[in-house]
DNA sequence: CCAGAAGTAAACAGATCGGTCTACTCTCTC
DNA sequence: GAGAGAGTAGACCGATCTGTTTACTTCTGG
């Protein structure tokens, strides 16, 4: 059996197309910033040159067009969160149920302050249509990758039915970012921590304690 | 007690704002079916326009604005979710649990040929930063009444417990939306509605059969 | 028969969009 | 000390954006 997803190399293709200079993290900070709290489309490259100190001129020396500085933050955003993620698992009780209660930990406190508006990636999504978009693969590899981690550590815990209960966590755990990013309820996370521990109890009924 | 949520009157304040000329209806269902597969800030009024063949002071005669043609798009979506799903629920079974089950149902259908890039609200909403935007009622509302109408629902199966229960299933309602949108993995609203079943089956364990 | 509502066609306006360019400064390093 | 890289300042480009306006047509109800 080949290495656990959360253990392979992180993100997707390139590590690190652009020259990092100290202009270039400034101009991406605000991006990144701007692009999830407005939305992509509604933040223009002036807007982003003013917010970072930075002249238009700098900007498209180092990312060549607003489509990469959208590349990149959402390259760098998904290894991040990977990164933080790893954080969780390696600090958690080397059990698969403790671990799968660790993603849900680590997306807890990464939403807290880092998504208040819910997942950057679905919020990406929304107003990417082209799956040919250089960023799709980005979106949907975190994604996948996230099911495949869920898939990884439900087969420890039951391999006769790894896939759908991985499935189910993806869908606690999906739904919870929603749920926190809309304020459709409080704490949804906690709501999808509990809710993923009580089926990884099983036997006893899901929805037990009203939250 | 007073009616039930999905019972009472449909969505969010005035009925109808604009007056829906055959052009105005053209515009409209051209408005939404572009604002829904590219984005909203990524549509244009002359794209709309063009695409209604209808030319743009009629769009501006009828609505106003591009705000107001937003907020008609999901103000009317809103409306037809739930005049779709009042259908499923007045066809299911009189028990509650088949009444839970019927909102997924009616999500998977709906999903399945008018929701294929995830839930318009939800999308809507990555777009949409200001909460004093008009169209900000709508997308919240949307969200608080599917609670409402889950919470109802799982007062009648599980009084004690209800405010849980309902969240859960709101979970994992929203987390199928989104994996279907995502496509992280096939047919997430089926999966989405068999967990539900298994949560309202209790005793038994969640993620039984791997689908 | 005619007034008014609904519509087309198309030019126009000002702002903003992504992106380019020139000219100059500063700071390293070989 | 010369050249290269990174940066500022700001003008500029064509395209597109939301929104407005003028002039004309078409249909319908009293």
């Amino acid at each position: 059996m080949g290495k656990k997803a959360y253990e392979k190399e992180g993100a997707v293709a390139a590590p690190r197309r652009i020259a990092m200079t100290p202009a270039a993290r400034r101009a991406l900070d605000a991006a990144g910033r701007l692009f999830y709290e407005r939305g992509i489309h509604a933040v223009g490259v002036d807007l982003i040159a003013a917010e970072a100190g930075v002249t238009k001129k700098t900007l498209y020396d180092r990312f060549g067009s607003k489509e990469q500085i959208v590349v990149e933050y959402l390259a760098e955003r998904d290894e991040r969160w990977r990164s933080f993620l790893a954080g969780y698992l390696a600090a958690a009780a080397p059990t698969p149920r403790a671990r799968v209660l660790a993603v849900f930990d680590a997306s807890r406190d990464w939403a807290a302050d880092r998504s208040e508006k819910g997942c950057a990636m679905v919020n990406a999504h929304a107003e990417i249509s082209d799956a040919a978009h250089p960023a799709y693969p980005i979106i949907t590899g975190q994604k996948a990758w996230m099911l495949a981690l869920f898939t990884d550590l439900a087969r420890e815990i039951a391999p006769d039915r790894a896939e759908g209960l991985a499935r189910t966590l993806v869908l606690l755990h999906e739904g919870g970012l929603v749920a926190h990013g809309l304020h459709v309820f409080p704490e949804a996370l906690d709501q999808a921590r509990d809710d993923a521990e009580r089926l990884l109890a099983g036997g006893t009924e899901l929805a037990g304690s009203g939250r």
